[in-house]
DNA sequence: CTGCGTGCAAAAGCTTTGCATTCAT
DNA sequence: ATGAATGCAAAGCTTTTGCACGCAG
C-alpha cells in the first residue's frame, strides 16, 4: 500500500495526519488521470464527506511541496494534479477527447543530460507532452 | 519582416486587419519570453495605447487558432502565450527566477516517431520542458 | 454601407485569505 | 493543553460575456 508512504512523508516532515489529507492523497493515488481541484474534492468527499475545497487546495500545495504530487498542464483550464509516480512526466494528450495517457520513454535521459551540460542548467525534472490525436479520435 | 505573415494569415482567413491585432501579433513576435495576457496588454499599449484587455484575449485566441501563437504552460499561473516559431516547444524553466529559455533539441524526433508508432497516437506537436535551476540561481 | 471588431462594464470561474472553531498530538 | 489544520465566507485574480459604438473592407 502506498498510502503509508504519503503518511510517512507527512509525519517525518512534521505535518499532522488528518483524514482530509489522507483522503486527498488517496484520491490522487487511485486516479488514473490527472484531476482538477474540483474533481479531487468530489472524489475526496466520497471518502470523507466533510472535506472542503479550501483544504483540497492547501493539501495539494503541501503534497506538491513534498514531491508526492505534480502539477500537470493541459491546453485548456490548465490546472490539474496527478500523483508524482516518478520524477518524470510523459504524457500523450489528445486534442479532441482530452484524455491523457502516460507512456514509457527511453533514451530521453541522455538527451537531457547533454542539454544540461551544454546550458549549465541543473535539471530537476522534465515534462514531455505529445499533443495530437489518440487512436479513437483520429 | 514577419508581421506580413500574420497579416497575410488574417486576411486569407477573412479576418479584418486592425491595429489592435497587429499590435498583439507584433508584441509576441518581438518577445523573447512567454508573455501572459496582461503582459501582452502592457506592451501592446506601447504600440497602440487604446488597446483593451478583452481584445488581447480575443486576439490571442484567434492567433492561436490560426497557429501563429501557442499557449505555453508554466508551473505557476500557467497561462502564457508565445509566438509559434516552430511546431515544437523546448523550454528550460528555472524554478527560482521563473525565466524560460529555449534550447535546440536534436534526436527527439525519432523518439517521438517511435512512440507514435507504438501507441497509435497521431502526434501534432510536442512540448519538452526541463525544470530546474538556471546557472544564475544555483 | 454593413457587419465585424472593439472597449467598457459586469459576470463568471478558479484560487487564496481571514478568522473562529476543531482536532491531532 | 496547544498550536496546527479545517471550513466557511469573503476577497482577489484571471478570463469570458453582453451590448452599443466605431471602423475596416
Amino acid at each position: 500500500m502506498r498510502d503509508t508512504e504519503t503518511a510517512e512523508g507527512l509525519r517525518t516532515h512534521g505535518y499532522k495526519l488528518t483524514p482530509q489529507r489522507l483522503a486527498v492523497a488517496r484520491v490522487l493515488l487511485e486516479a488514473s488521470q490527472h484531476l482538477t481541484a474540483a474533481e479531487v474534492l468530489g472524489r475526496g468527499q466520497e471518502i470523507y464527506p466533510q472535506l472542503g475545497l479550501t483544504t483540497v487546495y492547501r493539501t495539494l500545495e503541501l503534497l506538491t511541496e513534498l514531491g508526492f504530487v505534480r502539477r500537470v498542464h493541459l491546453e485548456k483550464g490548465c490546472h490539474a494534479y496527478a500523483q508524482a509516480r516518478e520524477r518524470e512526466g510523459h504524457h500523450l494528450v489528445c486534442q479532441v477527447c482530452h484524455r491523457v495517457a502516460d507512456f514509457p520513454c527511453t533514451g530521453l535521459g541522455e538527451l537531457i543530460e547533454e542539454t544540461a551540460k551544454r546550458t549549465g542548467f541543473a535539471v530537476e525534472f522534465h515534462l514531455l507532452e505529445l499533443v495530437g490525436l489518440c487512436p479513437a479520435c483520429q
